[in-house]
DNA sequence: GTCAATGTTTAGAATAGTTCTAAATTACAT
DNA sequence: ATGTAATTTAGAACTATTCTAAACATTGAC
């Protein structure tokens, strides 16, 4: 259980003001396991501890914590997107059936060598995604 | 420039009605080197091809396509699908900066060894992005 | 060929996730 | 405390996509 503090330094050392709604998210959001949860997710989250913070602001933190390296954005499914807590280099299973991430921990993928980049343009980001699907669907 | 029964015999192997919309569809996707398209760029070329045909066909056709293996989804920006014509196992770069995807042939990338995927579940597919940012944006 | 049955296409409405707007509120340096 | 800049908010707007149900085309039997 950490202390208050801890969100707020958190959050002023990514260079954001540390608001009562971007403390109780990020509260939400780093308080215990690493998570991948979408906008609507944590909304609804926020929403049964009675926080009041509006879907717009979960939407603008969501960003403003990608951006300032709290989070990490993930394209998985085309239809929501999904904040991962765990920033460092790691891949993704995506469970299709619940649309929920795991995952798969470094090391545990090897990538090959890879073409350069084109000139002018560089490498940003490497992303595996492994897709589950429900094995009764093979007949 | 591939007979226009190649396209009829293509669609129905693959069990459907080779209709006009989708015979004239599979000649823009197929006639030429693979590629990778959003459904609005589609039903755009279809336009300025004089061909008569509806955006909801055009998705319609693209995910039949897709159902039957003629075309593989792709979800790399949570804003638009892309439709692949190649659908042999390969990956991909995405050059974010004007939203285009480029593959990576196979060979190019090796995977090590995975986890297994729990009981009851499968390995549906293994998706590798690049994702190639303009090297100015890092000061 | 005709015809019925089934499958397909379509325009437009609907949906869902997300972003925008501009007014109200809050944070914080002085 | 006060003023200024940053933040939040409700709701409207936007965009990609899907749905609806009526019109139309394709197919196979005759
Ligand atoms: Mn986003
Ligand atoms: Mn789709
Ligand atoms: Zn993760
Ligand atoms: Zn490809």
């Amino acid at each position: 259980m950490r202390p208050n503090n801890y969100f707020i330094e958190y959050i002023r050392s990514a260079g954001l003001c540390p608001t009562r709604q971007r403390i109780a998210l990020a509260k939400l959001l780093f308080q215990g396991d690493d998570r991948h949860v979408t906008a609507e997710e944590l909304y609804n989250e926020a929403l049964s501890e009675k926080m009041k913070v509006s879907l717009a602001t979960v939407y603008n933190t969501l960003h403003q914590f990608t951006e300032a390296g709290m989070l990490r954005e993930i394209s998985v499914d085309t239809n929501r997107s999904y904040f991962d807590t765990n920033t460092r280099k790691h891949h993704h299973f995506y469970f299709e059936k619940d649309g929920k991430l795991g995952d798969i921990p470094d090391g545990m993928i090897s990538i090959g060598k890879l073409p350069e980049a084109p000139n002018g343009t560089k490498i940003k980001c490497i992303d595996v995604v492994v897709t589950i699907t429900d094995s009764n669907n093979d007949y």
